[in-house]
DNA sequence: TTGCAAACGTCATAATTATTACACTTTTTT
DNA sequence: AAAAAAGTGTAATAATTATGACGTTTGCAA
């Protein structure tokens, strides 16, 4: 099912995702010597966790596309996040003191995941600094992005995670172009599309920003900064 | 403003935080030995941190109380999250790409905090396996934390955010005590008390919960499994 | 170029939630 | 024991948002 293969066929792959490639060129043979793992490979629609299991390795995803979904309970499914190669899975539950998945993670392309055991990603940890500092700023911006999330979903009003939202993406110009539909800002907010629009428009109308599909302009910042 | 202050001053309080309570008895003194650190204190509403500067150490709160606070933009404050001794403070931040505070850290009471250089963590996590696994664990766990939290708020209606919660809060059982206050609880939901108490009695008069203060009764679990 | 799908802006109506205020109970402080 | 504070349940009204639907524009593929 889940056979193992010789080294030389993905280990290397798994220097191209973003906690192993500080692992300076050097090392890097060392690096394979001390690694212990395993190769998966998974078919479209293949269940690599089950929501509820223990994480007991770190997987690092090296070929294919990974989405967790959420199991409402009641059968039906909801979508959570989409995951693409290479790029290392559920780091912030594999050392966590809870460490059952919350969710279920399900192949959404022919995959290929690298599984580390944890006693092993500690031993690497220790013997590469650089693997270390990489881990721990992976688990970090983790937080960073959590946290302001979390920050723009609790505040009330549409109004205040708009205002919120632009200032952070104006990152200082008064003209710029949003990065993501208002359909996927309405899903960000956690909102419905036309009610963001609306709050939109509304902002528009009063002179505090001007919209042209994505092209936004900040007209009265100050009046955007006193809405949150 | 910050002198250094004897190794026996506080730097053995920092075993008393989760940190590095896991640092095993006979290793402390060498801990202590490789421990390169300053103590400050501060009183009574001192600015620990500011808003926007950059983190480049560990500070453990020793003793006393620290409140965060984000600045408005506008001049007012808004209190973000309260942190007692003993306990690591920020620990999310110290290691991320983007290591500027979102929040000032001022002090509510008078605080004591060991501060150690972020060069000098990442030696103490190589060299002591238990405390890098403590780092890993706290921060990780914070990430569990933020998670739960975000798929929370996210949940569009009150009803929907109570379910979840009820369900998670009971833990299987069928009767049991709300661990917050009504308060608390619409302000983690990020709605407001009345309109909050205003679904739960309604959810009581459908027969789904039974409540009674702080007391909930379950008695209808698939219902509320289906509300999100 | 045409056709199509996605994104956009808009609207009326219904549903949900905030606000403000009040009475009552429990817990804590004095 | 009395007073103060915190927590609780309720209600009317106002404000905000969701829903579902519609026509238009844009970008892209055939």
């Amino acid at each position: 099912m889940h056979p193992m293969i010789p080294p030389t066929d993905h280990s290397r792959a798994i220097f191209q995702c973003p906690l192993c490639s500080s692992v300076p060129e050097e090392q890097r043979d060392d690096f394979l010597e001390d690694l212990r793992y395993s190769v998966r490979r998974y078919e479209k629609g293949d269940v690599v966790v089950t929501q509820g299991s223990r994480y007991e390795s770190l997987y690092i995803l090296v070929k294919g596309e990974v989405v967790t979904e959420m199991a409402d309970e009641k059968g039906d499914f909801m979508k959570v996040e989409q995951l693409r190669a290479p790029n290392p899975m559920a780091t912030g539950f594999l050392f966590s003191n809870d460490n059952r998945s919350p969710v279920s993670a399900i192949c959404s392309q022919p995959s290929v995941l690298v599984v580390i055991p944890r006693e092993n990603v500690y031993f690497l940890m220790r013997k590469y600094e650089e693997f270390m500092m990489a881990f721990l700023s992976y688990i970090s911006n983790k937080v960073s992005f959590l946290s302001e999330k979390l920050r723009l979903v609790s505040l009330r009003t549409i109004r205040a995670k708009l205002a919120y939202y632009l200032l952070k993406e104006s990152a200082g110009e008064s003209r710029f172009l949003l990065k993501i539909s208002k359909e996927e800002m309405a899903r960000l907010f956690s909102v419905s599309r036309p009610a963001l629009v609306k709050v939109m428009m509304e902002m528009a109308d009063e002179g505090i920003i001007g919209v042209d599909r994505r092209e936004i302009t900040i007209q009265n910042r100050k009046a955007l900064q006193s809405m949150f």
